[in-house]
DNA sequence: AATAAAAGTGGACTGTAGTCCGTTTGTGTG
DNA sequence: CACACAAACGGACTACAGTCCACTTTTATT
């Protein structure tokens, strides 16, 4: 997890400077007061300032390290994040070595993807508001990797025949997980009282839907 | 469109006070000051105080007014929302007159609220931001129309049979929804550069994936 | 026309995000 | 070890959203 912020900056193309020490440290200072924060009194009340006040730092710090409170929150959920996209990876991995159809993959993956966007809600919605647009071709948007799983997998159930090959494959992947929006996920939770098992059951629903019957005509 | 403001005030429950003349007048220059600003440097672009500053008045009035610049936007947007929303009522009620289906006018409307969304997008996405999770039950939201609208539809296309009954149209309304807010919206626009064509048709597609085939499993 | 109360108004004020820049500190080099 | 300098630091500063309230204007009533 953070044997990767060691050697970012290499210097022309030979000697490398590391992060230094201090800096580490406020990091991971930052990191921790912010979480402790966040716990005692929830995500959306704590202010930037309040958080460099209680690590002992000062503001500018703490902006050096995170560039918004979407960075620094995306760098809380960086941990598990990288879990769960190395969990997946493995057991989709392992459902298609078991003969499992790519919409069984999507299924399973959507399912899973519900339940971790209602982990890290609070998370998600600091995220999603910030880096609304300047994704521009980030790739290490999560956003990025949920588009490329589905798409992948959609693609797959294509070429396999599974779903009709005149699907517009690039424009349901970005809709599919469109509802599970941080913002529009929660005014599904908390305004139209969706559980989670219904919104899964929908979502999946939804997807399954694109499957191939033998009658259809195949435009 | 602005006769509705009037009488708002209603004392006790016989006596009425109007809406003051000088405010009207005022939420009117407010109006139009917002908008030819808007035009010549872009919504996002303009602050609150700039409008207020440029119509001449302090910013306590523009507040008293619109309670923020989502709700600036929306009323902006009022007139040409409701002939949207009156067109469509009539358009639709003429399809079904004529034996249309109700998915072949959920079709059509889709496609009209794509358009609709890309003329508005900069204002919507305003409108949006801000009207984030005090819908609470708000039936002034725009939303709240398009969801009843769609939900309306799907409805009546489980009764005929259209579309199978154990399908949750509740949150497939939703659902369908999600990929026309502004902010995914304009990513697709913008970041994937999808055309407007492709959006509507990707968009109706899926729609139509819910119509039952004749040897599906009716569950 | 006088008046009281509601409604409206302006702009100072508060709170927060995020920037800027003069000062300090850690680090690799000689 | 000392020294140069990039990196890191702190906190003052700017910009904007939105609130507040003392003062003014309109309006209905008499």
């Amino acid at each position: 997890m953070e044997q990767k912020s060691i050697q970012i900056n290499t210097i022309s193309n030979n000697s490398v400077r590391h992060e230094r020490a201090d800096a580490v440290a406020n990091r991971q200072l930052l990191l921790t007061t912010a979480e402790s924060l966040f716990v005692e009194r929830g995500v959306a009340d704590v202010t930037m300032a309040e958080i460099a006040q209680a690590a002992g730092v000062g503001k500018g710090t703490l902006y050096r390290r995170f560039s918004n409170k979407g960075d620094l929150c995306l760098a809380l959920m960086d941990k598990q994040m990288r879990e769960f996209q190395n969990n997946m990876l493995a057991e989709l991995r392992f459902m298609a070595a078991s003969g499992m159809t790519s919409m069984q993959q999507l299924d399973y993956f959507l399912n899973a993807l519900v339940s971790f966007t209602a982990v890290h809600m609070p998370l998600l919605c600091e995220v999603q508001q910030a880096h609304l647009l300047q994704i521009q071709g980030n790739t290490q948007q999560p956003h990025f990797w949920l588009y490329m799983t589905v798409h992948g997998l959609l693609k797959t159930a294509v070429a396999v025949g599974e779903i009709p090959a005149y699907l517009d494959i690039a424009y349901i992947a970005d809709a599919l997980l469109s509802p599970l929006r941080a913002d529009i996920f929660r005014f599904q939770r908390e305004v139209r009282g969706f559980s989670l098992e219904r919104i899964s059951a929908g979502l999946r629903g939804l997807a399954q839907r694109l499957i191939l019957y033998r009658d259809q005509v195949s435009e």
